[in-house]
Parts: C-alpha cells; structure tokens; sequence
DNA sequence: GTCTATAGAGTGATAGAC
DNA sequence: GTCTATCACTCTATAGAC
C-alpha cells in the first residue's frame, strides 16, 4: 500500500489548518493522524523532526507563499500602487475574509514564538521591509513609509485577533479598507 | 499548617503569567503547581473546576482590571480626550510597554476562543464600546467614532503581535504614540 | 468535632517519539 | 503499534483555626 496517496508537499496544507484551528500544543499527533489520514509511521517519515519539524515545514511553506504572492509583487511591481493593491487582495484571499487566522502570528503570541523565533521573525521583518521599501517609491519620506508600513501589518494582525475575538470576520474586511485607504498619498 | 499563605486573589496574578508565558494547553498542572508553590490540592481547592476555571478567573480579573482601569475612565470622564489619555497610559503599563502579551488576544487567535468565547468576546466589545463612546463625546462623528475605535483596539491587538515577533518591545509604543495621535479631532 | 487549606500518591488516559 | 513520560484530575491524609 506504499507511495499511493501522499506526499509532503501535500501534507502540508492539511498540516497548516490543523494548526491553525488546534495551536501548537493541541494538535496532537492523533488529531494530525486523523486529519491527514496519514499514521505515525508515514508522518515521522515525513517529517523525521517530528511535531516540530511538521510545524517548521508549515511556516516554510506560509513564508513561501507570501513571499511569492505578497512581498515579491511589493518589491517589484513597476507600479508600487499596484504592489500594495496586490498585497491587500492577496491577504484579503489568503485570510478567508476573515474566517482564517494568520498562524505566524499566533505563534508570535504563544510559547511557540521562542521555538520559532527565525522564522516568526524572517515573515514580519521582510513583509514591513517590502511595503515600506512600495511605500518610499510611491512617494511617502521613509520616515512616513516606515511608520505606515508598521501600522498596516500590525494592523492586520490586530484586525485578525479583533475579527476572531468578536465572531465577526467583517471587522477584518473594513479595516483592509481603511488601512488602504490610509496610504493615499 | 493551614491557612497561613496563600488566598485565591494571590493566586490569580501568578496564574496569569504562567498562561501569558506557556498558554493554555502549555500550562501544565505541574508548572502552574511550581510558579505558584502550591500542591494540586489547594489549586483544586481555589478552583475547582481545574485549568479551565483557573482560566476563566484569570480572564475575569483581567476583564476588572480593564474595566476599572480603562474602560470605566473612558466612559465617565468629564474631559473625554482625559479619559482616552488615561487609557493609552494604562495600556502602556498593564503591557509593560510592549514586553507582556495580551492573554485574552493570545486566546482569541488559539482553540481557546471557543472555550471562553463569551469571556474574550465582552471583553473586546466593551473595549471598543467605551471608546468608541468617549471619541463621540470628544467631537467625532458616530461612524468615525467606531471605526477610529476598532482601528485602536485592534492596532493595540496587532503592535502587541508585532512586537513580540519582532522581539522589539519599542513597536507596541510607537504604535501607541501614532495611535493616540490619529485621535486628535 | 468541624471546617479550611494543604500536600502529594495514585488514577486512567493520552501525549509524542520511534 | 509500542513505548515511556506526562497529562488533568481524584482522593486520602493531615495540619491548624474555630
């Protein structure tokens, strides 16, 4: 019954919610099992780290995806406007509108954020750098593109923390807009 | 040797650090029994319906912390713009100037939500109901009002995120500073 | 004797590693 | 699937205050 179904790079996206909706320490690996359909067995020849490389894996992933999707558009679009236009619909998709939660971040909250300090860290530090650097070439001081850079990912992050704590994803969705907004220039 | 230490309201601030520092599921019987030096006896003897209800009166606290603290001031307040200074100053130094997480935000974002979903909720939508409040009274228009209040109480939400990732304390006070003066009418 | 606060051995269940 | 460690929790025992 070997090499029929999966594949790392399949398991991962399963891997991502199961830790969004479960955190670090209540996704246990029998959850991880059922939600994957893998067996231990299959998922420690995945991932030999064990739930820590699983977890790592998922951030890897997460980063790569931003990377491609949001800091790289920021970075190279001839038109930085269009850059952070590409950034807010690329979040507003990739964070369901609201329903979904941003795991980097969770794990910044949690005791997960020393175990994976790099890589919490690598995803804001560039993210903030990417639009502030689409913020400067669209005419803002740096002092200004720094600051709305800091205030727009935080802002997210805060919209999303908000959004779940009140059971009500529009939050999410009206402040994308005014934080668009607000970098008019 | 009975009755001589510890009084459940001891208790309570300790039992806040040690879910800020290792969350809910990472609070193990064990580490809450060593931070707090007491045996599983007298933490089921204060609360006895275990983790869960040590939780939920840790949120309690928090929520009359806030409610004495922030909340209150800003609702009754003479000057408005005094009760939104006093606010950002409490805020400052309840989160130790960004170097402490926000439990009830940390449990918004983790499968917590849902076990004190009622908890986490009262205490965003009072947060932003008091402010939104005060910035009517201080000159704002009502939609201004709550959405320069969802705004700020998410913003606090996001720079606490960002900050801890960043591991840069100085973020959440920036953020503050920037915060308070989007306020002035 | 009764009540409250305490400690900690002992419970079955389940964790993650392999 | 097997392993050991640890989980949340229960229970018994006991100290002192009334």
């Amino acid at each position: 019954m070997a090499r029929l179904i999966a594949e790392r790079s399949d398991v991962l996206p399963v891997l991502g919610e199961v830790f969004r909706e479960h955190g670090y320490e209540g996704a246990s690996l029998s959850v991880i099992s059922k939600a994957t359909g893998l067996g231990k067995g299959s998922l420690y020849h995945f991932f030999p780290g064990g739930k820590e490389d699983m977890a790592a894996s998922v951030l890897d992933e997460i980063d790569a995806w931003f990377e491609c999707h949001v800091f790289a558009p920021l970075r190279d679009s001839a038109e930085p406007s269009s850059g952070i236009g590409a950034m807010f619909e690329a979040v507003a998709a990739y964070f369901a509108q609201g329903r979904r939660v941003c795991l980097v971040g969770a794990f910044a909250l949690a005791d997960t954020r020393d175990r994976f300090a790099g890589q919490v860290r690598g995803y804001f530090a560039r993210w903030t750098d990417a639009l502030s650097d689409a913020l400067l070439r669209a005419g803002h001081t740096a002092p200004v593109a720094q600051a709305l850079a800091e205030d727009t990912v935080s802002g997210i992050q805060g919209a999303l923390v908000l959004g779940r704590a009140m059971q009500d994803p529009d939050v999410f969705m009206r402040t994308l807009v005014r934080l668009h907004e607000r970098m008019a220039p």
